[in-house]
RNA sequence: GCGCCGGUGCCCGAGCGGACCAAGGGAACGGCCUGCAAAGCCGUAAAGCCGCGGGUUCAAAUCCCGCCCGGCGCUCCA
């Protein structure tokens, strides 16, 4: 049984979703007008697990998330450059999709704008002023939000309590009867793009955006609305106002990721520590796949930090991932294959630069899985999202997987597969990076035969219940490989090979510093040497 | 001011009443392996310990009360 933390009942609850075996999840998505910073990355990449997870247990997800493409900040950057809102929300959105690509969260399956619903959130507020919880001032139209029974439920504050912030802090629109009243819809401006409506061309508030988008396509009483826990007031708190004034079933749950913090405290421009998901990738190779494990080691309803130190760290980690690839490669464990090319339509994500690479299916006749091992991964992430101990049995089979590959056990095929699904299929981390990352030369000259799965026994995963080991395959992240081709690579490690057999250890040492310094790694093992780019 | 959430090892971070498990990751040190490395595995005593002070309990890092410190929200925000 799957649970999730309500942000509304405020506990841990059973997911009970409105169909069986399938879940409709909203989660916020950002307002296009500048680079995405790490925040937004970590609340993509909460929801892309939560939604891989949810596959990765056999559940048909049907994943929105929303693009809002008009707003003041758009309209403002649109000005100063001298540009149009859309041109604006375009490129911005581009850069937006392209950076959460290539942190390999996967696409939703649909992606509404704002701007495209317009027509639907026009009748959405005028059914709100059919059944008479909205009023109409010279600057647009607002709801009453003393007409919405337990409008503050979704933030645990009573009106009064709202109310004594509000004023305190918001300058008081004198046309609103009630300072928490908001806007469903804002009456144009000169010179702001606009839309006809019943009451005067303007724009919609931005909460109507969403619950237009979310019930026009997921439909009442979806099952997860999810976005920062900056949102829970006033927007989700607001969207809700929305639904309950005209008697529609809102969410079943609602999920809130916690902030990000860089060096203690939360991003901001003001204090020079903003961070963008496209800086933060071009930093290193590694980082995009890094900065998913970081995520993912703290749980997501928890504050968390990012610097310099705690990347470093996290690449060893995802190192250790692909150490292991390559030790059961050299072992003749080989569970990867090279898909000749094809970049799987359904796939979401930019492909390993030039190469691309999956993981063969584990369904009915992929490899068995060490039982154990699910069951530590299922039953942390069933409570609650519980990457971290995720996380946790993941390095402890790794560890297992290891040691099993030293003993030349038989087991170390189930136990590197258990790895290779759960981190990638179920938490969305590949591995190993580009195939020839694993290139392998040497006595036995083969390379990683193309498709083969060399495991013994495939049974089954242990029959258990519902595994869900259904999913298909892996998206994988960019991870640039600039620098000498395979071909001076292997040139080299081979005349270094030549040197060992040679016993010549001080001309062999000499060509290792020489890939050492271009950012090759040569590992020797057993079966011949094996190398990797850093 | 009001509301919420945290303070666990050198760092990050699980655990939230009882298992000799304070998980897992990173860093460090020792051993094994290796021509040397890398990767990997094994190990890292005793004491003490889970912000501080009380309390509840046979039993608390885990529950209650108070305090200190930090963060976030109440305004566009993931």
């Amino acid at each position: 049984m799957i649970s999730l933390y309500d942000t509304l009942a405020g506990e841990v609850r059973p997911l009970a979703t409105r169909e069986p075996g399938k879940v409709a999840l909203y989660a916020c998505g950002p307002t296009v007008y500048d680079h995405p910073h790490l925040g937004h990355a970590r609340s993509a990449l909460t929801y892309d697990v939560l939604r891989r997870y949810l596959e990765w247990r056999g559940l048909d997800v049907r994943h929105v998330a929303n693009i809002t493409d008009i707003d003041d900040n758009i309209i403002n950057r649109a000005r100063d450059e001298g540009r149009t809102e859309g041109e604006v929300a375009v490129e911005w959105e581009a850069v937006y999709v392209d950076a959460m690509a290539k942190l390999g969260v996967l696409d939703p399956h649909e992606r509404p704008r704002a701007t495209e619903w317009v027509r639907e959130m026009v009748d959405f507020v005028g059914r709100i002023m059919d059944v008479g919880a909205a009023y109409s001032t010279p600057t647009g139209v607002y709801l009453r939000v003393r007409d919405v029974a337990g409008y503050g439920d979704l933030v645990h504050r009573d009106l009064d309590d709202l109310r004594a912030s509000a004023g305190a802090r918001v300058e008081v629109d004198e046309a609103k009867e009630d300072p928490l009243d908001f806007a469903l819809w804002k009456a144009a401006k000169p010179d702001e793009p606009s839309w006809p409506s019943p009451w005067g061309p303007g724009r919609p508030g931005w909460h109507i955006e969403c619950v237009a988008m979310s019930l026009g396509i997921l439909g009442d009483d979806f099952d997860i609305h999810g976005g920062g826990n900056d949102l829970v007031f006033p927007h989700h708190t607001n969207e809700r106002a929305e639904a309950l004034a005209v008697g529609r079933t809102f969410a079943r749950h609602w999920v809130h990721n916690a902030m990000l913090n860089i060096e203690g405290t939360k991003m901001s421009k003001s204090l020079g520590n903003y961070r963008t998901v496209v800086e933060m990738l071009d930093e290193h190779p590694l980082n995009g796949r890094a900065f998913r494990l970081l995520v993912l080691q703290t749980h997501y309803r928890k504050t968390m930090e990012v610097n310099p130190e705690l990347m470093a760290s996290a690449r060893s980690a995802v190192q250790r991932l692909d150490a292991l690839s390559r030790r059961a490669a050299a072992a003749g464990i080989d569970i990867i294959s090279r898909s000749g090319g094809t970049s799987g339509a359904s796939r979401a994500v930019g492909a390993w630069t030039d190469d691309e690479w999956t993981v063969l299916p584990t369904s009915s006749h992929g490899p068995s899985l060490d039982h154990a091992a699910v069951e530590a991964f299922r039953e942390a992430m069933d409570d609650d999202l519980g990457t971290p101990q995720a996380v946790a049995a993941i390095f402890d089979t790794l560890r297992r997987a290891n040691a099993a590959l030293d003993a030349g056990s038989e087991d170390a095929a189930t136990l590197v597969a258990t790895v290779r699904d759960l981190s990638e299929r179920g938490l969305g981390i590949p591995n190993a990076g580009p195939p020839h990352l694993a290139g392998r030369l040497g006595a036995g000259g083969s390379t990683c035969a193309p498709g083969v799965t060399v495991l013994p026994d495939g049974g089954d995963d242990g029959g258990d219940d519902d595994g869900g080991l259904t999913a298909s395959g892996e998206g994988g992240m960019a991870e640039d490989t600039p620098g000498p081709s395979d071909a001076e690579i292997e040139e080299l490690v081979t005349r270094r090979q030549a040197t060992r057999e040679a016993k010549d250890w001080a001309a062999a040492d000499a060509l290792r510093d020489e890939l050492s310094a271009m950012g090759v790694v040569v590992e020797d093992t057993p079966a011949g040497p094996v190398w990797h780019r850093q």
